[in-house]
DNA sequence: CAGTGGTCTAGACCACATC
DNA sequence: ATGTGGTCTAGACCACTGT
């Protein structure tokens, strides 16, 4: 484990404990060094991303302060796969499950060639499934997966968290992702898999996400009801 | 000016005209540490923004590398004012105008309160805006200010950017902000400003800004035509 | 004024990828 | 084996805030 990584979580169950309330002062960079022996460098490298996400807030002169709305947004992390992956980001409190509508594996088309980097002869997964949250529809997706790149997908692992797969089998870490946010009217599948009446909007999200080693593996576009979902973004104005 | 900053802004001008090609190696970070007569740690720093807006990607034991999509991506800055303010978003190419649909001056109800951390004898705007674009409506904005932290608030200043106010006049600097996006039904104002139809989407924007300051100065919903708006997001994986 | 966070240095060692 | 980026150190000085 890295030190800094170690020193932020340690800090961030902290705060979540209100050993450091919401609102009060954050301790003096100078004194975490010294608890936890390292350098200032490195807790101030431990802090970033606790200042990112807006946990904390530092003010020159004056020190650091825990933000008063420190304990709503702890729970919105800032990890891309609890962003991506449905199953991690409501598993522990709600039952996820998975209806595969459709599941094929068939050639790129040109926008696909281009969103994904990969060659016209490249298969690809198209997959259709319907998101199911505490028995209630959640969310359609519509996934093209490159076949090299995410091999052996099949029914079972469509049933579950595709994302546990690629980290815990293939041994692949997620990396970056890019989305895109939008409304839209429902599709006749939307009226039929998510229960939308005609007038009922949609949220649209669609997304390219990449492995760590910078490789896109997914193309996506993902209904929810309107009703049922919204995304929450922040966005630090202080980048150090 | 920042020495970080400044040779952050000389690598992306350098993206941007190709100097550096989409796709190429970036030069390693020990060559910048030499050309920019600096250390190693200052040019991490100069690549950290970089690398979070997704215009590069280090890998290491092999080198930096400028992404294939970084022209496209070049455009879509990162500064908060800019996801912000429609004004500077789209002044360039497009006329942007505001036309207030109502702008009075009131007491702060309990949510409001708790919003913007202020206090129950505190005045605020309440101003609802047409904003137009290319003389079509572009959205309808709902906003609260404190009086007190945005003084002489006029029709004037409403007609054109806000937060060109704060910046150029007030000396203010816009901070961070939390937005949340969803999708809704039209509502009538909706119908009758953004000319949406009963069953139009609407893709709404709540978010609360702050000065740099870390006091919260805007409390606001937002409302796009789905047809023309979609909101952009990047999610690095990478953080360091 | 003292104390805080912000920037910067000139090294060092490690993990990893390529050869 | 070499060279890359990633982490870490132990200092230093500056900018800013509070009193």
């Amino acid at each position: 484990m890295l030190k800094y990584r170690e020193i932020e979580n340690i800090l961030k169950k902290r705060i979540q404990n209100e050993t450091y309330p919401a609102g009060s002062l954050f301790p003096k960079q100078n004194d975490l060094a010294k608890e936890f022996n390292t350098s200032r460098v490195t807790i101030r490298k431990a802090l970033d991303h606790l200042i990112q996400i807006g946990l904390i807030y530092p003010q020159r002169g004056a020190g650091t302060f825990v933000r008063s709305t420190a304990n709503e947004l702890s729970h919105f992390e800032t990890d891309v796969d609890q962003y991506i992956g449905t199953t991690k980001l409501l598993g522990d409190k709600h039952l996820v499950e998975s209806k595969v509508i459709n599941f094929e594996i068939r050639y790129p088309s040109e926008k696909e060639i281009a969103a994904l980097t990969i060659e016209t002869g490249d298969l690809i997964y198209d997959i259709k499934r319907l998101r199911i949250v505490d028995h209630d529809p959640y969310a359609l997706e519509y996934t093209i997966m490159p076949v090299n790149i995410i091999p052996k997908i099949d029914k079972t692992i469509l049933g579950g968290s595709v994302y546990a797969y690629i980290e815990e089998v293939l041994r692949q870490k997620i990396g970056s992702a890019y989305r895109r946010i939008s409304a839209a009217k429902p599709t006749e599948d939307d009226k039929k898999y998510l229960s939308c009446k005609s007038d009922d909007p949609v949220l649209k999200v669609n997304q390219i996400v990449s492995l760590e080693s910078n490789i896109p593996f997914e193309f996506s576009e993902t209904h929810h009801r309107f009703d049922k979902e919204s995304i929450s973004v922040y966005l630090p104005g202080n980048r150090r």
